[in-house]
DNA sequence: GGAGAGAATGTAATCGTTTTCAACCCAGGG
DNA sequence: CCCTGGGTTGAAAACGATTACATTCTCTCC
């Protein structure tokens, strides 16, 4: 591959003057700026960044760790970052932590060796001596979706309380007594958050959530599997199911259909997060939605600030429910779902 | 933060002492090894990959770009990249092209600027000039899912056409006869191979596909929902509806829910793809099912072969067909579906 | 006792840029 | 005719690692 030295000598210039017509960082002659542009052609001459990243100490990247790439939350929010930070002349770097501390600190080991210029991570459960490390020495980082404890980073999150109580409202008018929850590790702000936002809502109706119909997952599908497993292995079902986030959910209607029974009929299930297959599933799943695109943006805004030295707070925003009906609500709007929330 | 020659410095040592340490390239006396850990552990040093990699010219790091990371045929496939690339020593980095040419293009173009040592591609639509120089100028690269004419890299991808045949044949015996296509972009070969698969199957059985019944899409949601706009739109409807991928399956799903039709008793709709949902689905899809993880390992296994320098050549895997009940089956097995396919 | 081997370490060149500083050229004013 | 001052350009020093080569030191063996 072509140098920047090769196509000095070839234009007839210095090092110096290419680098300049490159970056526009000062003016060259008409002339020169030709020769140097042609010499670049005919080279196919791409400036290496790795070692003008070297003198420069920029890189332009923002790097994005992602809890899991196959959950539509994380994918939504990917995609929201990525355009803001385009938007913002900004390049992204998605990785995936597949909810494992283990992957997550390797990879971001990796983006700190490169030094990207900011960092915006959904942290897997657990807790990270790298995350800790990262922030420590300054590293512009935002937190997104999950805090860390300890962890002195701007987090932006949705509050999931007001929307959970919600919906431990809606299932008792709906006639819900015994309800079993399909909870998120202990370890994240969002799993125990959720439980127990869920629980106090509960409460309200003095009605109290049984030890045993607590079941604690992993946030991800399979997790959502063993535990409908358990529930359908007990004598007595529990009459709804809430699921605290989309992959769990997934896993407990496959094991629900895979059992034979009936949604709402033999048993409810609702569901944290709302991916847009949940309005098409049968029966469409009640579920709490947050507003993705939203937390992507404004991540995305922040660690802008951050980067320019401003510092920056923490945000959180609402989520809402959107009843359909695997809970056995009587009717239900077919409500022309508009995910934008914008 | 903190550099090799501060720590060198504070070990007393030469900064070839300190490089030597952390990379285990030569034998260095336990006692200097000691005092060097030590004085960087003191200034939280850790090693600066731009300047590693300005001097040797590796990376470690593959590129992935996605085609749209919001679908899932494409999360799984990053899934499976990320194990496999990580068994071998690798850590990937995943972009998104949301299916735009001129995204995938800036992407590319920074990947290529940072040296990356691979990169996987799943091309959008249309061409690429940046693509085109990338293999031009020989950085190991493997296509995914979708080749790119005239451009001479090995290409991993699905076979549909047997799968698409007899999901044609399926189709006509169950009764449709007059069958609407949602096809992706013609400029993509697994756009075009599905659609003539298709015309083929029906030919068969002297089943003429109507030039008005092929609706070209983009290969994402909105596309589906604006063809099956179209179709809704017109006096009489197709028996049944046929989707090349899976976000246009959703987009049109919800159009026909959302104009109040049931499935299958109103119109039928089958797909290519078969992300987890589908199985859930009102009522479950009948669909085409790609080895996903496998295409994503055999990928990785070919770009490594490519990085170290072996010539490697195309692979096309098989789909298979997997009938459930959008199109009006009788019965349909409840399959526990096992997407694994290792 | 000196030669030679081998282990441990240091010196300095190198990777491909950016950027500071100096040099040069040429026109115009005094 | 000399001086000043823009406008262009070049030389060379960074940036932070790796690594070929040289050096020093310590043993061992004859």
């Amino acid at each position: 591959m072509a140098t920047i030295n090769e196509v000095a000598t070839r234009a007839g210039v210095s090092v110096a003057t290419v680098s300049r017509v490159h970056s526009g960082s000062a003016r060259v002659s008409h002339d020169t700026r030709d020769r140097v542009l042609a010499a670049a052609e005919e080279l196919r001459y791409h400036p290496n960044g790795v070692a003008r990243s070297l003198r420069t100490a920029v890189t332009g990247i923002f790097g994005v760790v992602l809890g899991d790439v196959r959950n539509p939350f994380f994918t939504e929010l990917a995609r929201a970052i990525d355009d803001e930070a385009r938007a913002g002349g900004h390049v992204v770097v998605l990785g995936n932590a597949d909810e494992d501390p283990e992957r997550q600190d390797a990879y971001l080991q990796v983006l700190r060796e490169r030094r990207i210029d900011g960092l915006l991570i959904c942290p897997a459960p657990g807790d990270s001596r790298v995350i800790a490390d990262l922030v420590a020495d300054r590293t512009p980082t935002v937190l997104v979706d999950r805090d860390i404890p300890g962890v002195d980073a701007p987090v932006v999150r949705a509050d999931s309380v007001a929307a959970t109580r919600a919906l431990a409202d809606h299932l008792v008018s709906l006639g819900h007594r015994r309800i079993a929850v399909l909870a998120g590790p202990q370890s994240t702000v969002t799993g125990r958050e959720r439980l127990t936002a869920f629980r106090d809502g509960l409460a309200e109706h003095r009605i109290e959530l049984q030890p045993d119909d607590v079941l604690v997952g992993d946030f991800r599908q399979e997790g959502g599997e063993r535990a409908m497993d358990q529930l359908l292995a007990r004598p007595q079902l529990p009459s709804a199911v809430f699921a605290a986030d989309n992959p769990m959910a997934l896993g407990a209607l496959r094991r629900i259909r895979s059992a034979g029974l009936r949604i709402p009929h033999d048993i409810s299930l609702a569901s944290f997060d709302d991916p847009a297959w949940f309005a098409l599933a049968d029966p469409p799943m009640t579920a709490v939605s947050q507003p993705t695109a939203e937390l992507g943006r404004t991540a995305v805004r922040m660690l802008r600030a951050m980067v320019d030295g401003e510092t920056v707070r923490s945000v959180t925003l609402g989520c809402r429910l959107v009843p359909r009906g695997s809970c056995g609500e009587k009717t239900y709007a077919m409500e022309d779902h508009d995910k934008e929330d914008r």
